[in-house]
DNA sequence: TGACAAAGCGGAGCGCTGCTCCGGATAGTA
DNA sequence: TACTATCCGGAGCAGCGCTCCGCTTTGTCA
């Protein structure tokens, strides 16, 4: 099912020059396309920006879920990369959480229907709900423990859980002043902090 | 825009009898396919599952969220009718706006798709979105109100983005044993009380 | 009872999707 | 230059939402 690389990218080497220029030209067209129109956006509009046919990027790309993580890839590990950076950084591993937490609220929120893919319903984002997990889930991990070792909250819960549920609040339209997925997530985390007059 | 009552339960009443029998018949169908399909069913599906054309759905149910409504109005109705019955057996504000919140969740997540359809990213249930804040939101405000005057919860929250919060987390796969949206809505009341020793 | 609008019904049909598949073009090599 | 493995394009199929109009049924009135 996987090619030997989690997104592929390695697929590019030892392949026909015009493919490779080719797998480029897509990646880039679906970058834009997907600001505009989300991640849902038609293949053939994709296509059509990146002036190829569907074939081309159905070859370089079997699934939606290929593309799109193919066009985050680099965030996504930013973002995993930051997790070690900000614990040592941070002035308590909780802070390091909240602040790590907050870099992924924002690479979320500013993809255009990015949130609603990873928990969608079908099964068409499978493999990009996968490689999030695989990437940031060790990360999210490795801050949880910290924090409860450190005393600043309360043990027991699970990374999985925490990472789905902040997901999943950042689902919907964007730009409603009536709701801020931000804020509600600094009330789950005030939730998870220990009593502080224990 | 809107019939004259929010689900159209009285454009049964002054029409041929034959029509009146279909409209129940679709909606006895779809409540069936709602549960093997979700709402995300095709028209098609509810359609052979009542015996009757396409036109027949569409002519009694302009839109999708009009046949969502019109099979969940009951519960729907029942939930915001708990809100002031619990306001007055609970314990507590807070103990009552907890046990809303565990009827309101038990609602979305036994009906499959339901809590992902009202966040959608299409407008296609706009309707069902907004018959769900013209009923709830009163509520869950006056739950929250409530609470706020016990000195049970900081005040500040906004009910419109606690209920879409709420809604929120409770998106996805169901019977995953990984995740359950209780326990993050728990932290999140957590959060949401007053720092115990003040 | 019989006739006749009015109301209701069914599903063919259109437009838009995802995805496949194969004849033709192209790049790299001998 | 000739040749083949590789790659490309988009026609075509299936599934969907939704509309539209010829046909059927109902209720009424003489």
């Amino acid at each position: 099912m996987a090619t030997e690389s989690p997104a592929g990218e390695s697929s590019s080497r030892s392949k026909r020059t015009d493919a490779q220029r080719n797998r480029q030209t897509v990646l880039t067209a679906a970058a834009e396309v997907f600001i505009t129109s989300g991640v849902d956006a038609p293949i053939r509009q994709i296509a059509a920006q990146a002036g190829v046919g569907m074939g081309t990027i159905y070859r370089h790309f079997p699934t939606r879920a290929d593309l799109v993580t193919a066009v985050y890839r680099h965030q996504i590990e930013e973002c995993a990369g930051a997790g070690p950076d900000l614990l040592a950084s941070a002035g308590s591993p909780f802070d390091a959480l909240r602040q790590w937490i907050d870099l992924f609220v924002d690479f979320l929120v500013t993809k255009h229907g990015l949130a609603d893919a990873l928990q969608s319903d079908s099964d068409r984002f499978a493999a990009l709900h996968a490689y999030f997990l695989d990437r940031l889930l060790p990360v999210c991990a490795q801050l949880l423990d910290a924090a409860v070792e450190a005393g600043d909250i309360r043990p027991g819960t699970q990374p999985y859980e925490l990472m789905r549920g902040i997901g999943n609040l950042c689902i919907g339209r964007d730009n409603d002043p009536r709701y801020d997925p931000r804020r509600l997530i600094a009330l789950l985390l005030q939730g998870l902090q220990r009593p502080q007059a224990s």
